[in-house]
DNA sequence: GTAAAATAGTTAGGTAATCAAAATATCTGC
DNA sequence: GCAGATATTTTGATTACCTAACTATTTTAC
C-alpha cells in the first residue's frame, strides 16, 4: 500500500470511528437517553408507518427472532413499541411504534439530517461531488464484492503464510 | 435537507451497517476464524511494532482498563497476543501482538487495502488530491465539532417537541 | 376430521463487550 | 517507612447476541 492510500484508509478509518461515537453519544443527551444505537436501530427495523411482524423485523435486523423477542420486551416496558397478536392468525405477533417511537425515530433522523450538514460544511462543490464518488464506491465495494473478496483475502492469507509472515 | 445531502446520508447509513456485517463475514472465513471484529480492533489498538501498556491501548481505544485486561485475557489463551510485567516498574503490563497476531492484524489490512484500490483506482491525480483534502477536512471537522454539534442536536429536538412531531 | 408437519414466537442457557467500583500490587515523595 | 498515587485485575452489573428447546397455532395429507 502506498503513502496515499495509507493516508486515505487512515481518514477513512477515524472517520469512521468517530461517526460511531458521535452517534452513541449523541442518543445520550436529551429525551430519549434510554435508548442505545442498538434499540434505536431496533426502532429503524420496525419503521414508522407499518405493523411488522417478528419475523419480518428480525429478518430486516439480521438477527434471530430470539434476540428480537428480548430487544422487544424492553421496549415495550420502555413504552417505544407496542406489541399484538394478530387476530386472525395468532401465531403471529405484530409490533409497531408507539407514538414515543416515532417521535424518538423522527429524531434520530434528524440526527442524521445534521451529522451529514456538519461533515459536508468545509468542502465545496467539486469535493462533495468527489465525497458522494467514494462513498458510492465503498457502497458498491461492500455489496459487490463480498464473494470475490472473500477468496481475495483466503489466497492473500495463503500467500501471506508461505511468506513465513 | 436537499438531494445532496440525502443521498450523502444514505450512503453514510448503508456503508455503517454493511460494512460491520461484511467485516465480521470477512474474518469468518480462514484460520483466524476464532477473531471477533472486536477483538480484531483490540489487536489494532496494540500494533504492530511496539509492546504497548494496558492503560495506553486502552485510552486508544476508548474503553475501561477493565474491559481490556478481560480482552487482553483472551486474546492471550488464543494465542494473539503477549503479556508481561515490565521489569523495572511491576505496576505495568506490557502488551505486544505475537506471531500469529501480527500475521491476523496484516490480513486485516488487506480488507482496508482492497477498499481504498476500489475507491482510488478510477480517479486522475488532481481527484486523488481532492478527495484526500476532502477526506482530512471532514476528519477534522469531526473531532472539532462535536460539542457545538451536540448542542444543535438538543435544539433540534426542542423544536421538533414543539411543533408535536 | 384428526394426526403430523410446518410456522411463529418465547424461553433458557451461554458467550462477549462493556462499565463502575472495589481490591491488589507496586512505586514515589517526604 | 508510610501515605498517597498509579497500574492493573477482579467483581458484579447490563446489554446484545446466539443456539436449541419449548409452546402455541395453523396447515396439510391422508
Amino acid at each position: 500500500m502506498n503513502d496515499y492510500d495509507q493516508r486515505v484508509n487512515e481518514l477513512l478509518v477515524h472517520i469512521f470511528d468517530e461517526i460511531m461515537v458521535t452517534e452513541e453519544k449523541a442518543l445520550q443527551v436529551g429525551r430519549f437517553a434510554d435508548l442505545s444505537i442498538s434499540e434505536m436501530h431496533t426502532l429503524e427495523g420496525i419503521g414508522l408507518y407499518e405493523s411488522r411482524t417478528m419475523t419480518e423485523t428480525a429478518d430486516i435486523l439480521s438477527v434471530t427472532t430470539g434476540t428480537l423477542t428480548v430487544a422487544i420486551d424492553r421496549l415495550v416496558r420502555k413504552g417505544y413499541v407496542d406489541r399484538q397478536r394478530d387476530s386472525d392468525d395468532r401465531r403471529i405477533v405484530r409490533i409497531k411504534l408507539t407514538k414515543k417511537g416515532k417521535l424518538a425515530f423522527r429524531l434520530h433522523l434528524k440526527f442524521h439530517t445534521l451529522l451529514v450538514d456538519r461533515i459536508t460544511k468545509p468542502l465545496d462543490e467539486s469535493e462533495k461531488n468527489l465525497l458522494l464518488r467514494a462513498l458510492t464506491s465503498v457502497s458498491l465495494f461492500i455489496e459487490e464484492q463480498d464473494q470475490r473478496y472473500l477468496k481475495n483475502l483466503h489466497k492473500a492469507e495463503l500467500k501471506a503464510e508461505r511468506n513465513g509472515e
